[in-house]
DNA sequence: CAATCACATACCCGATTGGCTATGTGTTAT
DNA sequence: ATAACACATAGCCAATCGGGTATGTGATTG
Protein backbone atom coordinates (compact mmCIF):
# COMPACT_ATOMS: atom_id res chain seq x y z
CA UNK A 1 0.00 0.00 0.00
CA UNK A 2 2.77 2.36 0.08
CA UNK A 3 2.74 4.48 -2.70
CA UNK A 4 6.38 6.02 -4.35
CA UNK A 5 4.70 9.35 -3.83
CA UNK A 6 4.95 8.57 -0.08
CA UNK A 7 8.22 8.89 -0.20
CA UNK A 8 8.71 11.64 -2.19
CA UNK A 9 6.81 14.30 -1.10
CA UNK A 10 8.00 13.02 2.24
CA UNK A 11 11.10 13.61 1.36
CA UNK A 12 10.27 16.91 -0.25
CA UNK A 13 8.16 18.23 2.15
CA UNK A 14 11.24 19.59 4.80
CA UNK A 15 12.20 22.72 3.44
CA UNK A 16 16.37 21.64 4.52
CA UNK A 17 15.90 18.37 2.50
CA UNK A 18 13.91 20.19 -0.98
CA UNK A 19 16.53 23.17 -0.75
CA UNK A 20 19.14 20.67 -1.19
CA UNK A 21 17.63 18.79 -3.67
CA UNK A 22 17.05 22.16 -5.35
CA UNK A 23 20.65 23.36 -5.15
CA UNK A 24 21.42 19.47 -6.99
CA UNK A 25 18.89 20.03 -9.90
CA UNK A 26 20.67 23.59 -10.04
CA UNK A 27 24.06 23.23 -9.98
CA UNK A 28 24.55 19.57 -10.86
CA UNK A 29 27.19 17.42 -9.02
CA UNK A 30 28.70 18.52 -5.87
CA UNK A 31 29.62 17.19 -3.11
CA UNK A 32 28.64 16.80 0.54
CA UNK A 33 30.96 19.79 1.90
CA UNK A 34 29.86 21.88 -0.84
CA UNK A 35 26.31 21.41 -0.08
CA UNK A 36 27.20 22.42 3.00
CA UNK A 37 27.13 26.00 3.22
CA UNK A 38 23.75 26.78 2.08
CA UNK A 39 21.95 24.45 4.13
CA UNK A 40 22.94 26.03 7.08
CA UNK A 41 22.74 22.60 8.91
CA UNK A 42 25.72 20.72 10.86
CA UNK A 43 27.27 17.99 7.87
CA UNK A 44 25.93 15.10 9.87
CA UNK A 45 22.37 16.55 9.18
CA UNK A 46 23.32 17.62 5.80
CA UNK A 47 24.44 13.63 4.89
CA UNK A 48 21.21 12.14 6.62
CA UNK A 49 18.95 14.21 4.44
CA UNK A 50 20.58 12.96 1.39
CA UNK A 51 20.45 9.59 2.63
CA UNK A 52 16.74 10.53 2.94
CA UNK A 53 16.46 11.89 -0.65
CA UNK A 54 18.49 8.44 -1.87
CA UNK A 55 15.91 6.85 -0.18
CA UNK A 56 13.18 8.53 -2.14
CA UNK A 57 15.01 7.98 -5.57
CA UNK A 58 15.35 11.81 -5.67
CA UNK A 59 19.15 11.48 -5.85
CA UNK A 60 21.76 9.72 -6.32
CA UNK A 61 25.62 9.34 -5.04
CA UNK A 62 28.69 8.98 -7.03
CA UNK A 63 32.04 7.97 -5.01
CA UNK A 64 35.44 9.29 -6.17
CA UNK A 65 38.05 9.03 -3.78
CA UNK A 66 37.26 10.97 -0.59
CA UNK A 67 34.70 12.93 -2.33
CA UNK A 68 31.11 12.04 -2.56
CA UNK A 69 29.48 13.34 -4.89
CA UNK A 70 25.83 13.88 -5.08
CA UNK A 71 23.43 14.29 -7.89
CA UNK A 72 19.75 15.14 -8.96
CA UNK A 73 17.74 11.96 -10.04
CA UNK A 74 15.57 13.37 -13.23
CA UNK A 75 13.13 10.74 -13.48
CA UNK A 76 12.34 11.18 -9.90
CA UNK A 77 10.21 14.25 -10.76
CA UNK A 78 8.13 12.14 -13.08
CA UNK A 79 6.72 10.34 -10.61
CA UNK A 80 5.47 13.82 -9.39
CA UNK A 81 4.23 15.27 -12.74
CA UNK A 82 2.18 11.63 -13.18
CA UNK A 83 0.76 12.18 -9.89
CA UNK A 84 -0.44 15.85 -10.86
CA UNK A 85 -1.45 14.79 -14.01
CA UNK A 86 -4.05 12.22 -12.56
CA UNK A 87 -5.44 14.38 -10.26
CA UNK A 88 -5.87 17.03 -12.91
CA UNK A 89 -7.33 14.04 -15.07
CA UNK A 90 -9.64 13.31 -12.15
CA UNK A 91 -11.04 16.94 -12.36
CA UNK A 92 -11.06 17.03 -16.04
CA UNK A 93 -13.33 13.26 -16.28
CA UNK A 94 -15.47 15.25 -13.78
CA UNK A 95 -16.51 17.81 -16.52
CA UNK A 96 -16.76 15.48 -19.18
CA UNK A 97 -19.23 13.57 -16.64
CA UNK A 98 -20.73 17.02 -16.47
CA UNK A 99 -20.61 17.49 -19.81
CA UNK A 100 -22.45 14.20 -21.14
CA UNK A 101 -25.22 14.74 -18.42
CA UNK A 102 -25.77 18.45 -19.72
CA UNK A 103 -26.13 17.10 -22.97
CA UNK A 104 -27.97 14.31 -22.33
CA UNK A 105 -31.00 17.27 -20.03
CA UNK A 106 -30.60 18.94 -23.49
CA UNK A 107 -32.22 16.18 -25.37
CA UNK B 1 11.52 32.83 3.62
CA UNK B 2 8.67 29.94 3.76
CA UNK B 3 7.39 29.06 0.50
CA UNK B 4 4.07 28.01 -0.92
CA UNK B 5 5.82 25.18 -1.71
CA UNK B 6 6.54 24.11 1.88
CA UNK B 7 3.00 23.84 3.13
CA UNK B 8 1.82 22.14 -0.02
CA UNK B 9 4.36 18.94 0.67
CA UNK B 10 3.80 18.95 3.72
CA UNK B 11 0.25 18.58 3.46
CA UNK B 12 0.33 15.95 0.83
CA UNK B 13 3.32 13.87 2.95
CA UNK B 14 0.56 12.17 4.87
CA UNK B 15 -0.74 9.14 3.19
CA UNK B 16 -4.19 9.59 5.05
CA UNK B 17 -4.52 13.24 3.88
CA UNK B 18 -3.50 12.69 0.36
CA UNK B 19 -6.00 10.01 -0.14
CA UNK B 20 -8.69 12.69 1.36
CA UNK B 21 -7.39 15.12 -1.49
CA UNK B 22 -7.46 12.43 -4.39
CA UNK B 23 -10.57 11.81 -3.05
CA UNK B 24 -11.79 15.39 -3.42
CA UNK B 25 -10.00 15.03 -7.25
CA UNK B 26 -11.69 12.02 -8.10
CA UNK B 27 -15.16 12.95 -6.69
CA UNK B 28 -15.69 16.74 -6.05
CA UNK B 29 -17.83 17.91 -3.60
CA UNK B 30 -18.20 16.00 -0.59
CA UNK B 31 -19.28 16.09 3.08
CA UNK B 32 -16.77 15.11 5.90
CA UNK B 33 -18.90 11.83 7.04
CA UNK B 34 -18.79 11.62 3.16
CA UNK B 35 -14.76 11.08 3.34
CA UNK B 36 -14.71 9.24 6.94
CA UNK B 37 -15.41 5.71 5.19
CA UNK B 38 -12.31 5.13 2.90
CA UNK B 39 -10.43 7.15 5.23
CA UNK B 40 -10.36 4.75 7.85
CA UNK B 41 -9.53 7.11 10.77
CA UNK B 42 -12.15 8.89 13.25
CA UNK B 43 -14.26 11.99 12.21
CA UNK B 44 -12.21 14.46 14.22
CA UNK B 45 -8.62 13.66 12.65
CA UNK B 46 -10.32 13.79 9.44
CA UNK B 47 -11.43 17.46 10.12
CA UNK B 48 -8.09 18.09 11.07
CA UNK B 49 -6.53 16.90 8.07
CA UNK B 50 -8.66 18.85 6.10
CA UNK B 51 -8.06 21.57 7.67
CA UNK B 52 -3.94 21.21 6.98
CA UNK B 53 -5.43 20.95 3.80
CA UNK B 54 -7.27 23.84 3.41
CA UNK B 55 -4.29 25.86 4.98
CA UNK B 56 -2.23 24.52 2.34
CA UNK B 57 -4.90 25.86 -0.33
CA UNK B 58 -5.07 22.34 -1.68
CA UNK B 59 -9.15 22.64 -0.65
CA UNK B 60 -12.01 24.70 -0.05
CA UNK B 61 -14.72 24.08 2.07
CA UNK B 62 -18.38 25.09 1.66
CA UNK B 63 -21.11 25.38 4.51
CA UNK B 64 -24.62 23.98 3.26
CA UNK B 65 -26.76 23.80 6.55
CA UNK B 66 -25.11 21.29 8.83
CA UNK B 67 -23.29 20.38 6.09
CA UNK B 68 -19.83 21.33 5.35
CA UNK B 69 -18.84 20.48 1.89
CA UNK B 70 -15.15 20.07 0.56
CA UNK B 71 -13.62 20.39 -2.51
CA UNK B 72 -9.91 20.28 -4.25
CA UNK B 73 -8.49 23.31 -5.24
CA UNK B 74 -7.67 23.32 -8.73
CA UNK B 75 -5.21 25.90 -8.44
CA UNK B 76 -3.03 24.11 -6.38
CA UNK B 77 -1.89 21.87 -8.18
CA UNK B 78 -0.81 24.77 -10.56
CA UNK B 79 1.91 25.24 -7.56
CA UNK B 80 3.19 22.00 -7.89
CA UNK B 81 3.77 22.33 -11.77
CA UNK B 82 5.31 25.19 -11.82
CA UNK B 83 7.96 24.12 -8.83
CA UNK B 84 8.60 20.51 -11.23
CA UNK B 85 8.89 22.57 -14.15
CA UNK B 86 11.17 25.11 -12.56
CA UNK B 87 14.10 22.16 -11.48
CA UNK B 88 13.21 20.32 -14.78
CA UNK B 89 14.07 24.02 -16.22
CA UNK B 90 17.33 24.07 -14.61
CA UNK B 91 18.33 20.37 -16.06
CA UNK B 92 18.36 21.92 -19.37
CA UNK B 93 20.01 25.09 -18.31
CA UNK B 94 23.05 22.98 -17.20
CA UNK B 95 22.67 21.16 -21.01
CA UNK B 96 22.82 23.97 -22.54
CA UNK B 97 25.79 25.11 -20.42
CA UNK B 98 27.79 22.18 -21.53
CA UNK B 99 26.62 22.72 -25.00
CA UNK B 100 27.86 26.02 -25.32
CA UNK B 101 31.15 24.81 -23.63
CA UNK B 102 31.49 22.08 -26.25
CA UNK B 103 30.85 24.14 -29.02
CA UNK B 104 33.53 26.51 -27.71
CA UNK B 105 35.75 23.94 -26.99
CA UNK B 106 34.74 22.69 -30.61
CA UNK B 107 36.62 26.14 -32.01
C1' DC C 1 -38.38 21.70 22.54
C1' DA C 2 -35.90 17.40 22.75
C1' DA C 3 -33.10 14.36 20.30
C1' DT C 4 -30.09 13.67 16.73
C1' DC C 5 -26.88 14.84 13.45
C1' DA C 6 -22.61 17.13 11.20
C1' DC C 7 -18.79 19.02 12.30
C1' DA C 8 -15.08 21.47 14.92
C1' DT C 9 -12.23 22.03 18.92
C1' DA C 10 -9.60 20.64 23.03
C1' DC C 11 -6.78 17.68 25.17
C1' DC C 12 -3.91 13.54 25.66
C1' DC C 13 -0.38 10.13 24.22
C1' DG C 14 3.16 7.42 21.96
C1' DA C 15 5.94 7.65 17.70
C1' DT C 16 8.53 10.16 14.57
C1' DT C 17 11.35 13.99 13.20
C1' DG C 18 15.05 17.20 12.69
C1' DG C 19 18.57 19.11 14.86
C1' DC C 20 22.87 18.51 17.63
C1' DT C 21 27.64 16.37 19.26
C1' DA C 22 30.79 12.62 19.36
C1' DT C 23 32.96 9.20 16.96
C1' DG C 24 34.22 5.76 13.34
C1' DT C 25 36.23 4.79 8.61
C1' DG C 26 38.45 5.40 4.63
C1' DT C 27 41.39 8.74 1.71
C1' DT C 28 44.68 12.18 0.60
C1' DA C 29 48.44 15.28 1.83
C1' DT C 30 52.67 16.22 4.43
C1' DA D 1 53.59 7.38 9.37
C1' DT D 2 50.90 11.01 10.85
C1' DA D 3 47.80 14.56 10.28
C1' DA D 4 44.03 16.44 8.07
C1' DC D 5 40.08 15.79 5.44
C1' DA D 6 35.38 13.96 3.66
C1' DC D 7 31.86 11.63 4.96
C1' DA D 8 28.75 8.28 7.51
C1' DT D 9 26.87 6.43 11.71
C1' DA D 10 25.31 6.44 16.54
C1' DG D 11 23.15 8.30 20.24
C1' DC D 12 20.68 12.13 22.39
C1' DC D 13 16.86 15.49 22.98
C1' DA D 14 13.09 18.77 22.35
C1' DA D 15 9.46 19.59 19.22
C1' DT D 16 6.09 18.14 16.08
C1' DC D 17 2.77 14.77 14.37
C1' DG D 18 -0.92 11.61 13.75
C1' DG D 19 -3.92 9.11 16.09
C1' DG D 20 -7.36 8.63 19.79
C1' DT D 21 -11.58 10.19 23.11
C1' DA D 22 -14.48 13.71 25.10
C1' DT D 23 -17.04 17.61 24.38
C1' DG D 24 -18.97 21.94 22.35
C1' DT D 25 -21.97 24.24 18.80
C1' DG D 26 -25.13 24.99 15.46
C1' DA D 27 -28.62 22.92 12.18
C1' DT D 28 -32.33 19.59 11.42
C1' DT D 29 -35.72 16.26 12.56
C1' DG D 30 -39.47 14.26 15.21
Amino acid sequence: MTEPQDAIFRALSDPTRRGLFERLCRDGDTTVVGLLGEAGVSQPVVSKHLKILKTAGLVRDRQQGRYTYYSAERDALRTLVDWTTEMSGFWNDRFDDLDTLLKRMDQ
